[in-house]
DNA sequence: CGGTGCGTTGCAACCCCGTGCAACGTTCCG
DNA sequence: CGGAACGTTGCACGGGGTTGCAACGCACCG
């Protein structure tokens, strides 16, 4: 409303000052909560700010006090369902307590993740969350002296500067062994990828320790990286064999999706009749009527929440050792035969 | 290394300067790109700040060249396989030509957009890229007007400052209507939402006028959000009748798998035999052996490409209308009969 | 009427960094 | 050996915002 204003460029406490023909420090007392500013000059500040066009400038705020309010937010694969619904549930409770996610997203290479550290130095970030890949631990100490928040989302390796956030996989493995033992399997098989990470790992090593103690055998497939194809290809071989497993668990619902898809339609078999299937995560898919999927589900909202719980937290409470151990929870579809 | 420091708090160019014995500027020189430093003293600084863990302040930088180097990101529905891939082949290459992203979750809410927008004034954000939702067009100009780069993606009100993508909706409904011609089917239906997006109703639009042309009628759903779910009860409905249509054009996959699986399990119909369905968007699930959908391909990595590109032209280059349309290509599976 | 207390306001310093400018040291050449 | 040319370095300022401090105006009270 101003005129022409053909800058080009973002408009400042003082040209709003000028305007409303208040200090500099007015305006920016009007914009800080609690600051002493009388109505009416708040009044005249607010309306020569509103014809500008003027926005606070976050980054020069956050000169002083030493935090952007940008949390970042570091995984590799965002495009995966599990992923996806993590970073939604992250970014959508952000939004409400007006701080904001930055997306580092480390594409697998593994130096890329140190380069992704960096920038959260870089941009003051108050919070770093590490959904995946393996941060550098010097990286993540130069992190916590500065006053950061490191938060690291299933990793194995507890240092004691970030809070870890964990889920119990190995009494999911064991449960999953259980209900496939129900059901009356026997011959057994747990398809994983290479991609190698701990809880992976944890799932895989799990089941193999359940069953070990109740006398059985267990055939391990690890191929590719932890995808659909991957699990498609893992079925492919499984069951090509002359004596098939009878049940698989896969440690995560995209590997058993492609698995259910190799059985069905490469080899016809039916499940839950021939092969039982058991996933992780439950994604979305999982509960498509193709699939119906019988899976244990991450507690994704729990987990956000206790990580904004943590955001919230003034910065140098050590009230615990900062582990915290979530539960997944079995639920049951119609790729595991029941009883 | 530098003995204990229990400051907590980032360390500035001043505490390096001194460790190194030189100035504040021979450290910032030292980490600007092209500056001029002598070896010698370049070694210095370098191991004066590796040993404090010192990182360059970005925002301290970005007050001097009003550019932050951020991105903002805005979308509802991350977790929608469409949007998730869309953000990780942009920050994918965001990470390559060091800029960043933040992710503004705007959780559909509609006056949230607006908040998203603000932050990405308050954040300095270089460019702004919007993935869905309806922006008022006063902040945008906001953000034109203080040099930012907007672009808005399948928005169809073409203002005159963002930059806009949009696909070629209409082209690729028509030719899906003759995919299903040709596939010998008369009685036609488009599946929809009430999400009422430009895109879904240029797509719903295209092939009803296709449709049209040929003389033939169509009946249309829409049901809920853009969802598996919402395909689903489409299908529920559309089938239910005693002479169902031979054919669905699905404006997206999701609604296209929801659709299919209605089709399959709640009436024992198989497809393509007996009915025919398109999808839209070419997501990773289209291609499993379960659905084997035949679908358009978004071009998600040549629109990325192209929003690079914008991002890396001079910010006053205005050298077209700012509009680029892209094709989406048929991808031909086994939903549609062949011939 | 003077003093006191309170709310508001402006000044100036500071947050951290980049950069033009001038001074400096060095080398090289005439 | 003197001077020019050049690369390096430090000083000081600016960028946008916050904040302690002091000054100011005002109402209230004794």
């Amino acid at each position: 409303m101003s005129g022409t204003r053909t800058a080009r460029s973002f408009v400042s406490a003082q040209q709003v000052a000028e305007l409303a023909g208040v200090s500099r420090s007015a305006v920016s007392r009007t914009f800080t909560d609690g600051a002493s500013v009388s109505e009416t000059t708040r009044q005249k500040v607010m309306k020569a700010a509103d014809s500008l066009g003027y926005h606070v400038n976050h980054l020069a705020r956050s000169l002083i006090n030493e935090d952007s309010g940008i949390v970042c937010i570091i995984g590799a694969e965002i495009n995966t369902p599990y992923q996806a619904r993590m970073l939604d549930a992250l970014t959508r409770r952000l939004q409400a307590i007006s701080r904001v996610g930055m997306v580092i997203n480390t594409a697998g290479d593994s130096s890329s993740v140190e380069l992704a550290l960096r920038q959260t130095l870089n941009y003051r970030a108050g919070a770093t969350i590490v959904l995946s890949g393996a941060p550098p631990a010097n990286l993540i100490k130069t992190c916590v002296a500065s006053g950061q928040k490191v938060i690291l989302i299933n990793r194995d390796d507890h240092l004691d500067g970030p809070k870890n956030i964990t889920l119990d996989n190995t009494a999911a493995a064991r449960e999953a062994f259980l209900m496939l033992q129900r059901a009356g399997c026997e011959r057994l098989a747990v398809v994983s990828s290479l991609a190698g990470t701990p809880s992976l790992v944890a799932r895989t090593k799990g089941f193999q320790a359940a069953a070990a103690e109740a006398g059985l055998k267990v055939t391990v497939t690890a191929t590719g990286p932890t995808s659909y194809a991957s699990g498609f290809e893992a079925g492919r071989v499984l069951l090509s064999g002359s004596d098939r497993p009878q049940a698989a668990f896969c440690v995560t619902d995209l590997l058993a999706c492609g698995f259910m898809d190799a059985a069905r339609f490469e080899f016809g078999l039916s499940v839950p009749q021939e092969i039982c299937v058991i996933g992780f995560d439950d994604i979305e898919q999982a509960g498509w009527a193709s699939y119906n999927l019988t899976t244990f589900k991450q507690p994704i909202d729990q987990i956000a929440d206790h990580i904004m719980r943590l955001l919230a937290e003034p910065g140098d409470s050590a009230s615990d050792d900062g582990t915290a151990c979530f539960q997944a929870v079995p639920v049951w579809r119609r790729s595991v035969r029941p009883r």
